[in-house]
DNA sequence: TTGTATGCGTTATCAT
DNA sequence: ATGATAACGCATACAA
């Protein structure tokens, strides 16, 4: 309706300055009680609210952080609702922005975030993304930065990610323990060094238990769950084919559930299977599927935690990293009960 | 590294005044090739980037919007994604905030971003909300804001959601020719009016048929697994118990499946069961969920073109209601194969 | 074609 | 205790 309300608006009906109406508005000394009365009557009344542009302006900053995402699937938007919970509480302000997996995106995205929007990130990386010379560019401009779960060893910043080699390793020695010899893996693309991380685990698992790796069994993918399936249609036909396989993401391993049913094999009996996320979905299907948890929620609010000290605090922290462990969660595509068989 | 570069830096190093600057930077006449050139070739050199802060507090616009969600489940970050793709070609930025489905929350967001740091409002209304207030002192103060998919007729706003009555008769008709007879609802909140909606859809529905409404097949519940899952058990344990279930979203349709599965009772034999979002978990499960599919991505980009719209023109468009059309898909839960009873 | 002055809303510095 | 003024970075009306 109305427009809103400036100090000069209040400083003009009272008479007075800016100047003092700014006082009065926040100090609590240096103005005499009877103005700040008037002032703050006269703001209540119409209904006064700083712009904060103009703040912005002065300050050289915006209290606002931004946040980018390859997407929001399940895990992610967890993780970024840990990111606002902190942020908000901080008071900061969050702008999640979407890559969509696209680098191309990505850029276009930070770009825009960084000409005087935000005054930091949180970011993590899209699968498609190879050169990191736009996140660079944040840290050119002297912008605090933290990077969570997709991280790379390119940029030298703040990291908070998951423990992704054990979590490689929980997976694959259940499976072995479980029996089952000739374990696949699903990884994720080459470019994304959580997928070799994960694999790093894999690979120690078999060689603590002296399995000979083959690559035949080493499949890398795309975070997708139709991806998944074909992989795993061409990884079901070899002469001898994989009896347990270990997918980086419950949607990959979601697709190859849905190539092990159409191949009618039973899991856990024919073949045994463990994703990884806990996706509400795994827990859905039918035989629920074994997975391995990430803190999600916790994974964001560190990642917050830790952009905030770095905003509050000079000391050079690029070298600090975080690492959450995971939780290997135990479900009927990877039970054999003992007798079972 | 080095401090950003403005216009006075150009000006400055080029013995120029800043207004010259300025117009070379953007106007293609009023200034000399020379000077353009040269203002040009620095402004690249020391890679000036418009101060945006300064930009929105001289416009009073920052160009971007503010999107207020319940939560970032799939279908709402479809939404979500749509509105970006929209906004991000028509060059605004979006500020997603969830609220959590808390009415609290969803007060400190909008609240947070009304004060100038945001053009207008894409709103999605939290479960919880019942006074919309908040929503209102966005109109007070003429900021342009659309209403998408959770709205409510008590806020005379431009509106973009789905024909949810229609929704609520495809399904329970479906139900209806499938030959079954007691079909029970779970409805959402009451305090939602999409909830109603949907309700007054089967309503129609029965009447329709001639099937005489039992209020005992009525059930209100949260927009949450386990609430459906207990709702659907005390159902079930009716003397004479629903033969089908329509669950108004695919969220309490698995929790419905649950207490089906647990209650060992045969999908669609024994009883039918429909949800609502095509959910990606209704295709995984088994048997798989019929659901009513609402086009997410799409009613994002409309309610995105819609604000676009209002922001650049100033036709009152508050009465405007944009209602996409749902469709049912038709699964295992719910077809009963002719003779196979 | 270019420069000067002013303003966007606020706070900080320096007077008074 | 309060006021005048400058500054944040930019755009623009008005002069020249």
């Amino acid at each position: 309706m109305e427009k809103q309300a400036t100090i000069k608006d209040i400083a003009r009906t009272l008479k007075i300055s800016t100047s003092t109406v700014s006082r009065a508005l926040r100090d609590t000394h240096d103005v005499k009680q009877e103005t700040r009365k008037a002032v703050m009557e006269l703001a209540e009344q119409l209904n006064y609210q700083p712009n904060q542009l103009a703040l912005h302006l002065l300050k050289k900053q915006t209290h606002t952080i931004g946040v980018i995402v390859p997407n929001l699937d399940f895990v992610i938007s967890t993780m970024v609702k840990g990111i606002d919970e902190v942020a908000l509480e901080a008071g900061y302000t969050v702008m999640v922005c979407q890559s969509n997996e696209s680098y191309g995106r990505e850029i276009v995205n930070t770009k825009r975030l960084m000409d005087s929007l935000v005054d930091g990130f949180i970011v993590s990386l899209s699968c498609d993304t190879m050169l990191v010379d736009h996140i660079k560019k944040i840290q050119d401009k002297n912008k605090p930065m933290v990077l969570f779960d997709r991280v790379t060893s390119a940029l030298n910043a703040p990291k908070v990610i998951l423990d992704n080699e054990e979590a490689g390793f929980l997976a694959t020695q259940h499976l072995i323990e479980q029996g089952y010899k000739r374990i696949a893996i699903l990884s994720g693309p080459k470019k994304l060094e959580l997928s070799n991380n994960r694999m790093e685990g894999y690979l120690k698992a078999l060689k603590q238990n002296n399995i000979k790796v083959d690559k035949d069994l080493i499949v890398y993918c795309d975070f997708n769950q139709d991806y998944a399936y074909f992989a795993t249609k061409e990884l079901l036909a070899m002469k001898r084919r994989p009896d347990a396989i270990f997918a980086i993401a419950d949607k990959m391993a979601i697709g190859a559930m849905l190539a092990i049913k159409e191949k009618k094999l039973n899991m856990p009996n024919d073949i045994g299977l463990v994703g990884m996320n806990n996706d509400p979905s795994t827990r859905l299907v039918t035989p629920t599927i074994s997975t391995v948890e990430m803190p999600a929620f916790e994974l964001g609010k560190t990642a917050a935690k830790m952009f905030i000290e770095m905003m509050h605090s000079d000391k050079d922290m690029n070298d600090e990293q975080i690492v959450l462990r995971p939780k290997l969660i135990i479900r009927e595509s990877s039970l054999k009960i003992v007798g079972s068989k």
